[in-house]
DNA sequence: ATATGTACCCCTTAATCACACGGTACATAT
DNA sequence: ATATGTACCGTGTGATTAAGGGGTACATAT
């Protein structure tokens, strides 16, 4: 397996890691129950900082891609291609899309939405904006 | 009917202008029918922008709270009383908590949640990030 | 000692956005 | 002429964010 970061992509660093990261696993480059590089080693190898290398890997072990084993280092999830089809963000993707149309038939301004939006993810309660 | 502005409010001067205008109509201050002062009026007034105020009274023309009727000026609706108890902004508010919960819940990070509602309210089919 | 993942603290960069302001112009009708 | 709402061009400020980096530390086990 090997990794190629384009540094002047468009693309999130971290990002590109995960593509090919699921790619290997798809295209049975890497199996389940193999060994990752360890985030220092790759971050190392690749030239970049260590927290994005493990940005990387806590997406893919929270979409249960790979396994982390503590101290004993970074397994393919025994289910990795099974789970590695299955795009969270594009789940992500359809279900705001779904509820923003609804918004702006109701009549409500992007600008709205997006103070809404704002308000939401942020905890703060509606009309709450203290000084 | 009078009118108040707090420059140094964390609330912006438009919503404030909608509050009080909203509140007159539910105080029965100003009734269906009644005349508005013109934007260019008010604006004058208060010393705030045209635009600041025109902002105001399309919401509410929106809201249905008042009517424009073009160089004839601004009324209050007709049913204005009954328009001022609906808060699309709450509602708005409302369905967003509801979306962004079942997409924390399902392990999204909230910053996966903001680029995903960045790319839809940006009209950015997904994963068609160009230079 | 050494390596593992992980969790904090700090920072810079570039981008996006809400809010408000300024000006200019238009068709409408008085 | 004058006033109405409306639309378009622009400006600037302050806040928020993603992405990435730098450093330091921890418990775990070999």
């Amino acid at each position: 397996m090997q990794i190629m970061i384009d540094i002047d992509s468009n693309t999130p660093m971290f990002a590109q890691l995960i593509e090919q990261i699921k790619k290997a696993v798809q295209t049975d480059s890497i199996k389940p129950g193999d060994g990752l590089p360890s985030i220092r080693q790759l971050a190392n190898d690749l030239n970049v900082n260590n927290k994005t290398v493990a940005k990387a890997y806590q997406l893919l072990e929270r979409d249960n891609v790979i396994q982390t084993k503590g101290y004993r280092g970074t397994f393919v999830h025994p289910d990795a291609k099974a789970n590695c089809s299955f795009d969270l963000n594009a789940w992500v993707f359809e279900k705001l899309s779904e509820t923003i149309e609804t918004l702006r038939k109701a009549g409500a301004t992007d600008s709205e939405i997006r103070i809404a939006f704002g308000d939401v993810i942020n905890n703060r309660t509606f009309k709450e904006k203290e000084a």
